[in-house]
RNA sequence: CGGGGCGUAGCGCAGCCUGGUAGCGCACCUGCCUUGGGAGCAGGGGGUCGGAGGUUCGAAUCCUCUCGCCCCGACCA
């Protein structure tokens, strides 16, 4: 491809307004550019990375047996109904109306659409397992998108979804994909992790998921890692065991805190380290109103505590007021025993300080558990320098950005849309379900972010827009265009003859100084240069540079072809 | 949803406080010149100052509303 009839538009100065590292290169190097906020258009080269990620996604699916389909964007709702979660989703569904008044969606994912069709078409057993799969457009209309291209309101997926006619079968379904997830990220050049995840909307109690995790510092999620036995998990479902507490045996007694209310100012003016504190929340829950405990060191974690009490919300001053009345700041866990108490592992040994449920005092000597009932949960924020529930060592934290997913989804689509097969023996059962996503825009993201330096994106070979760029530095001198063109030519043939693919070769054949030239490559990061100038042409050679070790060779004409392939093997 | 910030030429910004003919750098166009890390000289084009309303003789500037974008948070007891 020539640069000249391609539309690069990199930019020397970028907008004020980006942080991520990715969105900022992304943006200078041309790649893409920004409708709305979470609307992206992808230019010529970012097109080519997706469609690069794609081609990598579809050879690995192929792999296990995966059938690409397409399903459409814009969905009935009664489908969505089916499963409850026309009512359950809210507002990040976007909505709308067809011109006979009825109810349509945009569709965020496909787990009802696909079970539809299953439970269309399938009728026997003999026909499992079947897994689809589709790259195709998802809308979210996202509370708050950000980060560029990583959290979207309109975005690719590869999703897949398995039908199997028993556990088993699912177990191997979910497999598969693992190990296809494994190869397709190692493929594409990216630094991740497998953790355990939260099934949140999409499975149902006790499901299976994991997430694939690339870790950079743009990264909207956490996870934790323990070195010793090698837990990773999401901190939203992540056990850990906190750092241990001396036992005080403290007597009861209440003690005189004016006016301090939050856990910094009783522990600054108790002196007394914040582990030896209870942090006592009062939640509305669907079942009313809940105590919610954990030790004063640690947060609570919203989505632990969902899955215990359903959809809950902290309770407003009012009425903390109304209900307990006390003053906020001065809540306790004692006395009230009419309220459900809902309490962390880590405040079963010990001896705690918490609110009086008086203004102006705290009280010493609270053992939950002992001095009141109180239900045991794991309901904390597990946080680096913990220690891992398994096997003791000490955990550490990193920020990572979602790349891929896979969850076992049983039979919870399945059932309300009336995907059921015969079995051998003639009886009804509902398929087993499992679904997968990975999200192509998020790969190209993260490479960005795990891969570039001050000038610019150094892309892994196999999702870069093209696998070298000819830079001939003066288009004005004939022997240098000569070799280029012939350079770029001889490339494409011989690469094909190799491997029955052509080699995607840019030239920069633009009539611009060579600084500019040199400047646009290395912000675009194509892995190989070569460099053709009037100075190395002297002396029969031109130059090879590898962008990410910034290496030059200088070869011989007649070696350049082979000295290119060659090295082109070497890069990762 | 809550809080903060910003909207002036394609990009980066100044001007606003203290109202009086809209500016700078880069980019762009033409010509000359130049060709190993975003050259130089000369000339040139481009902005209803996000939008609406108000105050005023006069508004980018002051006031009100509104839209858009970015960031932080969605918590504490």
């Amino acid at each position: 491809m020539r640069f000249t009839k391609l539309f690069i538009p990199t930019m020397r100065e970028a907008p004020s307004d980006v942080t991520a590292v990715c969105q900022l290169l992304m943006l200078r190097a041309g790649y893409v550019r920004q409708l709305a906020a979470g609307l992206y258009i992808f230019l010529p080269l970012g097109w080519r990375v997706l469609n690069k990620v794609n081609r990598v996604l579809k050879e690995e699916m192929e792999k296990i047996g995966a059938q690409e389909i397409s399903m459409p964007v814009l969905h009935p709702a009664e489908i969505w109904q089916k499963t409850g979660r026309w009512d359950s989703i809210g507002e990040e569904m976007f909505r709308l109306k067809d011109r006979n008044g009825r109810d349509m969606c945009l569709g965020m994912t496909h787990e009802e659409i696909m079970a539809w069709v299953a439970s269309k078409e399938i009728k026997s057993y003999k026909e499992l397992p079947q897994i689809w799969y589709q790259i195709q457009t998802k809308l979210r209309d996202e509370a708050r998108p950000r980060g560029g291209v990583l959290r979207t309101r309109e975005f690719i997926m590869k999703d897949s979804y398995s039908f199997d006619a028993d556990e088993e079968g699912l177990d191997i379904s979910y497999q598969l994909h693992a190990e296809a997830y494994h190869a397709i990220f190692q493929r594409c050049g990216l630094k991740y992790y497998q953790v355990d995840s939260d099934p949140g909307m999409m499975g149902g109690a006790g499901a299976t998921a994991h997430e694939f995790m690339a870790p950079t510092p743009a990264g909207e999620d956490e996870i934790v890692l323990c070195s010793g036995c090698g837990y990773t998990a999401n901190v939203e479902v992540a056990r850990s065991v906190a750092s241990p507490i001396d036992n005080m045996n403290w007597e009861i007694e209440e003690v005189f805190t004016p006016e301090k209310r939050t856990i910094n100012e009783v522990t600054g003016f108790l002196k007394i380290p914040a582990q030896y504190l209870i942090k006592t929340l009062l939640m509305i829950s669907p079942d009313g109103p809940v105590l919610a405990l954990i030790r004063g060191d640690h947060d609570l974690h919203e989505k632990k505590l969902t899955r215990v009490l359903g959809e809950f919300r902290h309770a407003t001053k009012d009425e903390i007021r109304s209900i307990l009345n006390i003053e906020a700041g001065f809540i306790g866990p004692m006395g009230h025993d009419n309220i459900r108490k809902i309490a962390d592992f880590t405040l079963k040994d010990g001896n705690f300080i918490s609110g009086a449920n008086k203004s102006g005092y705290h009280i010493k000597g609270i053992k939950p558990g002992v001095q009141f009932d109180v239900e045991w949960y794991d309901i904390q924020t597990a946080k680096a320098g913990d220690s891992c529930f398994k096997c003791g060592g000490i955990l550490r934290s990193e920020k990572v950005i979602e790349i891929g997913n896979i969850f076992k989804l049983g039979t919870k689509y399945s059932i309300p849309l009336g995907a059921v097969f015969l079995d051998k023996n003639g009886q009804e059962n509902p398929m087993i379900m499992g679904s997968y996503g990975i999200g192509p825009a998020r790969i190209a993201a993260s490479a960005i972010e795990q891969s570039n330096d001050k000038d610019g994106i150094i892309w892994p070979r196999n999702i870069s827009p093209f696998d070298l760029q000819i830079i001939p530095l003066n288009m004005s001198d004939p022997k240098t265009v000569e070799e280029s063109e012939e350079l770029y030519s001889k490339l494409r043939e011989i690469y094909n003859h190799l491997t029955g693919e052509a080699m995607d070769v840019l030239i920069d054949d633009r009539d611009v100084r060579p600084g500019v030239k040199f400047k646009d490559a290395d912000l675009i990061g194509i892995p190989l240069q070569v460099i053709i100038g009037e100075k190395t042409l002297k002396n029969n050679q031109i130059e090879i540079k590898v962008r990410r070790s910034g290496e030059v060779r200088k070869v011989a004409i007649e070696e350049a072809v082979r000295e290119i392939i060659a090295l082109y093997y070497e890069i990762r």
